[in-house]
DNA sequence: TTGCTCCTCACGTCACGTGAGGTGGC
DNA sequence: TTGCTCCTCACGTCACGTGAGGTGGC
């Protein structure tokens, strides 16, 4: 990632593929990739020309699409319902991560909760 | 739940309903429930006659699934990935819990953390 | 015996991929 | 002008619901 933008000075939000690039990027046909905005599973940038421009976010997201259409079988009306539940599993992880250092910074540098209690107490 | 299983002594678990009851229930084909058994989407119980015997708790999977197909539109390939990731958030929800509850301990009982350290210190 | 269950087969419908056809702006 | 893009329409395929048909055990 860092050395790709460092190579095509490119963030990963900068919408540059034309539909016909992104489609051989990711192995689909055109009006798949058209089919996938009509229903609202990618929002691809536009031109002033109106002609859509996929970021490689956009590219790594339409590949996730692909792996559970193809792969799976799963069709749009369920990848959209599993992307979304993606996300909230990723914010989860994170605030569980947050959870973990704070616990261990109560564990390593103060003291020990009470052994057993609190925890195991109520359930 | 409780008042219902002192009112029947039927537990969750305990295979009860034939399909034809179980259909009726869900408002669903008997049909749809042996395709759905057929992929795995569920696995009901079984008679000494091989008998289909649904479960309380088989009614509630199949309203589940029934809300995913008929509602959202989802096929069953992505029922399947949908259900499964489900589970997942859910022990990842009952775990986050216990964290809190730990987390809480210490703050309560012991010494606050080293404030605005350890937690934001390396984001 | 009656009414259930079991299973398999088949048909209808719908979602989706994919191609064609005609258009317009770099 | 050429090769792209845009859009819409239409067709083929597949998944799934649903009914029929014939069977067997409470």
């Amino acid at each position: 990632m860092t050395a790709e933008r460092a190579r095509d000075e490119m963030p990963d939000d900068e919408p540059c593929y034309v539909i016909s690039v992104a489609a051989r990027m990711v192995g689909m046909h055109a009006q798949s990739l058209r089919n996938y905005e009509r229903v609202g599973l990618i929002r691809p940038g536009r031109s002033r020309g109106r002609v859509r421009l996929y970021s490689a976010a956009d590219i790594q997201h339409l590949r996730n699409i692909q792996r559970l259409v193809q792969d799976l079988g799963v069709n749009l009306a369920g990848v959209e319902v599993i992307l979304n539940m993606r996300g909230r599993m990723q914010r989860m992880e994170r605030e569980m991560d947050l959870l973990r250092q704070e616990l261990q910074a109560y564990r390593d540098r103060v003291l020990p909760a009470v052994p057993g209690d609190e925890v195991t107490g109520d359930r």
